[in-house]
DNA sequence: TTGAAAGCGATACCAT
DNA sequence: ATGGTATCGCTTTCAA
């Protein structure tokens, strides 16, 4: 493989020269820089990114953490997140942190030792603290769904107390009064602020809130089966239930399925995430949509801006989330 | 940070043998490795792996390329592969092709550009040819779910004849006589290889095939729907639907569910690759298990094996898909 | 606008 | 078993 010095040789120009035509940056004469390309042309030459990165401490990789590949969540918003960066030359290596803090650690330390010039994460179990310190030490770091106020700049997040206010929202519209919930794990960021807006949107209808109608779950079909199940066993009337995420409402969908409870006509059910299953399930999931694709898209681009330095980007920190109503919610039975 | 000078000058020993102990191959007495060890804690040293790659000619870095990210299934095929890689301290670079020729070209080049050790490719749109010319250029390539005779020892894949031969098997066995068949897009192989087992399910029950119960989709839920539709329309006789993969069989399900039709009661359905939500659907969706996980994981095995010389590893060319007997097929209507 | 030369931080061959 | 040193291919001042 050619390598600079040959293209430089056959150009009859010097190696800082073709360096130049090479990061088309500085200003190189029309004709030499013709001459070099040519050269380059002639000799198929590909500069050698190792050495690249070497010289100039740019590695143009980033670092992704996300708790798990497989699911459709974190696919979708990789696919968003990979486009961008291709787009713009760099590359993204990606790790798993299973939500885990040992984990998580281990990934980014992993990250880090391979010389990323950025982090976007998706964590869940690290503190903090320890992302402040992190983002201290020099790596620039972008979270997403979770906000750290002394890193609000660099937190692309999903309002997700309004999405959970919508959500809840949405059956009480309907004129349901009796409404359960289904919780995502309530130390997880997230979660609460869903929580936060379900109790909100009673609130707001005069409705008391009833701890004895909220169940925890896992954001997993684990999760939603048991918390179901506890919700029916517990004898307590509800015509509706809300749930954290929408893989909880599917096997919550399920279990209130084969204890032959009718949906939607006996018990509607609303979800989150719009997960592409959802229009697949029977009836279809009413949910809220998390724009994951936009969010990733977006956290790369704030890397764009802040480290390769593209100003011409804008960043929206915030998303709202958007009601999808579907079949799996009516008015109650009268 | 500490560079592998400055640990040698704190150890009081060369360059060289603190590189030895941090390849920690060669012979290097006890005592001196203890010395070089102390002093790389001392200076919380962590090798540079820009520098290493570039004098030694190796990233650590394993190129992959796949149609999409979002999507339950390449998430899925990811885990395994990142799994096993980052267990043996080496990372992943994604990019994405869309089954597109010229963006898998694109990709692969992208990925050589950034000298990766070697590829794991599961390509639709790519020629054979160029795949065994990119392999004989020296970047080592395993395929997942591509056959390529002359590459045979790099290619992972799944007994797809086999598997289409299970699913159409299994709606025989119920006793369905009259069965119709979606398949994928016949260019690619995976989707030919399919119907050919179908083809040969039915020849070994002494029945014919019969090319007007069988429609081309595109492994999408759109092909999926269009494809059930016509066969609706057709006004053929037929008790069961073997479809390509979930996805179609998913759009199926629903498409005749619309127009009236009992499932199984009146229609038996079976897809094929078991990916998640098949527990999720209405009735379960019987399908062939497609081991994606497990495959991945031997692809990066192989990388592990024939890149970095970890001979300990077999490897597995060729995988068996399963039946998973779900409540989507029961006999035919008496 | 162009060139010369000093690194960047490791590896690996050749001695000793 | 350990050390000396050339080398990997490029970027980036500093001069001209």
């Amino acid at each position: 493989m050619a390598t600079i010095y040959e293209v430089s040789e056959l150009a009859g120009v010097s190696l800082a020269t073709v360096s130049r035509v090479l990061n088309n940056s500085d200003r190189v004469k029309e004709t030499t820089r013709v001459k070099v390309q040519d050269a380059m042309a002639a000799l198929d030459y590909r500069p050698n990114s190792m050495a690249q990165s070497l010289a100039s401490k740019r590695t143009n990789s980033i670092g992704i953490l996300v708790p798990e590949l497989h699911g459709p969540f974190f696919g979708t918003m990789l696919s968003g997140i990979e486009a961008e960066l291709r787009n713009a030359g760099k590359h993204a290596i990606i790790t798993v942190g299973h939500s885990d803090r040992e984990k998580e650690l281990d990934g980014i330390e992993f990250l880090i030792s391979r010389n990323v010039d950025a982090l976007i994460l998706h964590v869940d179990a690290v503190s903090d603290e320890y992302l402040h310190k992190l983002s201290d030490n020099g790596t620039p770091v972008v979270l997403i769904n979770r906000r750290v106020a002394a890193l609000a700049d660099s937190c692309i997040s999903l309002n997700n107390q309004q999405g959970g206010y919508l959500a809840t929202r949405a059956v009480l519209d309907q004129g349901h009064r009796q409404v359960a919930y289904i919780s995502g794990p309530l130390w997880k960021n997230d979660a609460a602020e869903r929580l936060l807006g379900h109790q909100q949107a009673l609130a707001d209808k005069g409705l008391a809130f009833d701890s004895a109608l909220t169940r925890e779950g896992d954001f997993q079909e684990t999760g939603g089966k048991e918390a179901m199940r506890q919700l029916l066993a517990s004898g307590l009337a509800f015509t509706a239930v809300v749930c954290g995420n929408d893989e909880m409402a599917a096997a919550a969908m399920e279990v209130a399925g084969k204890s032959g409870l009718l949906i939607p006509e006996q018990l509607s059910i609303i979800g989150f995430d719009n997960i592409n299953f959802c229009r697949y399930l029977h009836p279809k999931l009413s949910t809220i949509e998390y724009p994951i694709d936009a969010m990733g898209q977006m956290a790369a681009r704030w890397v764009l801006r802040h480290v390769y330095k593209n100003n011409k980007l804008l960043i929206q920190n915030i998303f709202e989330p958007r009601l999808y109503h579907r079949a799996s919610i009516t008015p109650p039975a009268a």
